[in-house]
DNA sequence: CGAGAACATGCAATCGATTGCATAGATTAC
DNA sequence: GTAATCTATGCAATCGATTGCATGTTCTCG
């Protein structure tokens, strides 16, 4: 039903010349071996007939489809959003496009997702969704397909990844609530099958030593998901739990966020009475009151930073050749949501 | 480097058939014309091989990638998110991937985007980023590429559209007012380059008649880009006019937010004094004081509208055979920024 | 038992672009 | 002036899967 397209070959019949003749005086690199002349009426002809290059015919024959594979959690956190756009700051230029998967996290799905971006022979894959272990990435990068993950590492793999300072976020954070006067510190921990629940729990056993600050187990609340419901769940936990506290340092936004409802609800007032605070600094955050104490970690850039080294990946340089870290650095936002401790 | 892929002539040397009974074997559809056991057999050497089929070689044959493109304004608006997981959701199962390009709302972008999209042979294109008229996708259209618009349609041509129920959303919410009692609404408008902006004033207008509302030109204020700051703008503007009102209807939630958010600042209280609706009902709305009188809108219902109506195009189905134009209900939510009129 | 139908499989062209090699013609060198 | 060299272009194979047609085998039925 669709109109035809124009090929390599209309405009061989067009101008008289072979398709292998008009294929190399249309690519950059070969068009020196073409008369000047011949070079300029294959262009023109092209021009007007309105040539567009055929990129599933030229990736059978290169092996390469300038498309790459973008996996994620879910499109609807707000995290990612500037994250792809940085990586299509990066690619988009280079004439890349990305194929974007939603993996909700579940095994089964980043598997299955995985062989559909194969299949459709994308040069690369930035991964922001890997599991702590993940043999079906880890066997694709072996097998040679470029891969960098975003926000977590592959354990006993050499795929470059890109992440952010957690630790010293965590770090600075619990440094914050401590200069304040705060002692008796909650912690509402991310969920421990997501990279960054358990990575920001082992920071703040590990910010809590550096700092002298005792860690009480039973301050220590693990969230099943990464959402307000659960924040508010763990609050009221610690809550019943009888134990005193004053601030509360959740592991993400979200939580902190259901945290601050559940105060409210109960008449606790924030951050008079208990200071919270959060991880990420999403998007709408300064809309909320109050206006939330956070950690700002990077999005655009970690997307920049990811597809810039997939490129280096793609060109040609191994995994050896390029950094296998990335570590991008985080940035204390003070708000509304912390104050001294009462 | 890539480690070569399982082909079918690699299965073909397995199992000691051609290559053409291969493929057959592997298609549920021509199967039935390959002996059982010889199928049985190719199946399983196909299976321990762990072939997967090229699909860049069987688009370049059957011109069929099982890939669609999506245009959306910018991914960061979070109103598109759950649209995409909307269009997911339908077109996933059946194993289309979709590649997702941003256009900024430019034109230029939109139309290098777009021919990013049919070079790499998408089979059909869904596009929530017409622009008023927009001769590049229509022309598209017209050459037999199956395209939907999302939000808005194109004018002057046959190409399906799904749009919110944009008129009965606004009407709704002027009812829902005049029955608090408000006389003297104010009305934010949005950029008039854009579809909603334009079509929620023309509806304003509209349900103004109908309800026998008169409407004061020096009560509309237009903001040129749907964000916060603009709505603070606007809002700025109407006190500053020195007309008096005592509610305020806002084309979008963030003109909305911004609006109270000067309220705030001014020491109006917002809903006593002054009642502000928004529209969308976008994430993370029920987290923000006080809670936003708004219009609820299918975000991700629109998405899969949108993908089946698609889906009916790739079958082969024509625009005829389809309906042109899809209005998804809206719903009016409220919540604390409406009250009586003072 | 033989003719024709029915069926299973192989053959080869095809999609559009790329690219190593061949070749004809032009140019240079000795 | 002829051989060697270079240059511009054509030829044909190739990427992997699909598919119309040809072929060969088996089956059916009179």
């Amino acid at each position: 039903m669709q109109k035809k397209r124009i090929t390599l070959k209309d405009i061989a019949r067009e101008t008289g010349v072979h398709v292998s003749t008009v294929s190399r005086a249309l690519d950059p690199v070969e068009r020196k071996t073409i008369t000047e002349e011949v070079a300029k009426k294959i262009q023109a002809a092209a021009e007007s007939l309105g040539y567009r290059p055929n990129r599933i015919a030229a990736g059978l024959r290169t092996n390469r489809t300038m498309t790459v594979g973008v996996m994620i959690p879910d499109i609807t956190n707000v995290i990612f959003p500037p994250i792809l756009r940085g990586i299509e700051s990066v690619l988009e230029p280079l004439g890349y496009a990305s194929i974007i998967v939603n993996t909700d996290s579940e095994r089964d799905r980043e598997i299955r997702l995985l062989d559909v971006l194969r299949d459709r022979g994308v040069d690369g894959i930035i991964h922001a969704a890997v599991l702590r272990s993940d043999p079906s990435i880890a066997s694709a990068a072996q097998d040679g397909l470029p891969v960098v993950t975003l926000n977590r590492k592959v354990e006993d793999s050499d795929i470059p990844y890109v992440i952010n300072d957690e630790d010293a976020g965590i770090c600075q954070m619990l440094r914050h609530l401590r200069e304040l006067g705060h002692a008796r510190i909650a912690h509402i921990a991310g969920p421990q099958d997501l990279s960054t629940g358990q990575l920001r729990l082992a920071a703040f056993r590990r910010a809590a030593e550096d700092l002298d600050t005792e860690v009480d187990e039973n301050l220590i609340v693990v969230a099943t998901r990464f959402d307000e419901q659960e924040g508010g769940r763990c609050l009221t936990e610690l809550l019943a739990s009888g134990k005193t506290f004053t601030a509360v340092l959740c592991a993400n936004d979200r939580l902190a966020l259901g945290a601050i409802e559940v105060l409210r609800e109960r008449g606790i007032d924030c951050p008079r009475q208990v200071s919270v605070t959060g991880f990420n600094d999403m998007p709408f955050l300064d809309l909320i009151r109050p206006k939330l104490t956070t950690v700002r970690i990077q999005q655009h850039g970690a997307g920049r930073a990811a597809a810039e080294i997939l490129l280096r990946l793609l060109n040609g340089e191994t995994a050896d050749d390029v950094d296998i870290e990335t570590i991008l650095p985080v940035e204390l936002v003070i708000r509304e949501s912390t104050a001294p401790c009462p």
